[in-house]
DNA sequence: TGTACATCAGTGAACGCGCGTTCACTGATGTAC
DNA sequence: TGTACATCAGTGAACGCGCGTTCACTGATGTAC
């Protein structure tokens, strides 16, 4: 253990929680992925044995879906804040393509645990279509729609067209998490605009 | 162990190999991912006992990575025999794309290690540029420079252009794969024709 | 045709390890009288 | 103001497990004489 923890005070048993919460974020940044992140390596992190994460979580896999979902509310942040005062809707498409793929590439392990590892999503979630970053997908749905009522964009299913777009900036970002290497990754925002762009005028009207 | 294995001739020690080759890749297939398929769990299924891989595999890494390699050169064929006898560059996209999404959502698991793992690439082969998958990425390049011959695309940087299509394709490859009920996801088929025609159009002279 | 021997495919048992999780406990903190 | 007691945050040791890998071995197969 790097440095013992003072114990909290009664009642304040939450704030190790969260420490615990944060330390399991830092530990998947560094070590990489999931299965590398053990209950003893968040334990030790936090100062503190590893039976103390049983008193705040059922099991790992409550935990690590947890971080998922803040994870999730990051990503919608970065996005968000992004996109700034911009008012014309393509510009703000652009955006939140770019601001999205910054946040995969810049988390890798995060985007990793949220959009390419299995059991992303809790089936219980999933059914009552509570998914995790749905509130994120449906920005991008009003975007294209606000796109299409602009008349950039050939009147169409917005959900079908986000779904299209989500895909063309997903690949992108989960090709440069896992072939870091390949060649045309090295102009990365170039690649970006240049996907957009294409599709953009694809839809266009 | 399931049934045990007769013993092979002297110098035919090799027929092991292939078959441990298939029951990893069989395994992989069933029970999802790599982790799950452990050394013990594939000489089982060989009918053989653990140490015997070890005649035939370095270690494990040696054996998943040789199970990829098999794997990238199905994808290979699958794409080149749905291409069939078609002439037109870009019916002939249309259909590597259509391939390429089937491929991955029929054999999720060898795409989540060929493309959605960790150390899908060998440093080596990386830096050499032999990356497995390569063959088929070139394919997708002469195409799109036929399509340019042609008329059809505007004429560009074919190796940038294939880019953007791979990470397109990919994207919903990927997702289909991870998010496999996403309510779009339904008409699978008329999602990648939408993704490509959009493309296409968007690359349109 | 028979026998001694080298080869080599594969075995059986064990190694050390790290994992998630459990359980009985300790001891500091706050509360009641 | 002091003391007994309940609470609860956290500990220490251990559980069983499956993992990749090693190592000394066995015994069938082929070969040389």
């Amino acid at each position: 253990m790097t440095v013992p923890r003072r114990r909290a005070r009664r009642g304040s048993g939450d704030l190790l929680r969260q420490d615990i919460l944060d330390a399991t974020e830092a530990l998947l940044v560094r070590s990489g992925d999931e299965s590398a992140v053990s209950i003893r390596a968040i334990a030790d992190a936090v100062g503190v044995t590893a039976p103390a994460i049983y008193l705040h979580f059922a099991d790992k896999d409550e935990l690590i879906r947890q971080v998922c979902q803040v994870q999730f509310g990051k990503l919608d942040a970065a996005v968000e804040e992004l996109l700034g005062d911009v008012q014309d809707p393509l510009e703000q498409l652009r955006r939140r393509g770019q601001a999205y793929v910054n946040f995969g590439v810049a988390h890798p392990e995060h985007y990793r645990i949220m959009l390419m590892g299995k059991d992303c999503f809790d089936e219980v979630d999933l059914e009552a279509g509570r998914m995790p970053g749905m509130a994120s997908f449906r920005a991008l749905v009003d975007n294209v729609q606000a796109c299409m009522d602009a008349g950039t964009f050939t009147a169409d299913d917005p959900f079908l067209v986000a779904t299209v777009l989500w895909a063309g900036v997903h690949g992108l970002t989960s090709l440069r998490i896992t072939v870091p290497a390949f060649p045309t990754f090295a102009d990365a925002d170039g690649l970006v605009d240049r996907l957009l762009g294409t599709m953009a005028r694809g839809l266009a009207r």
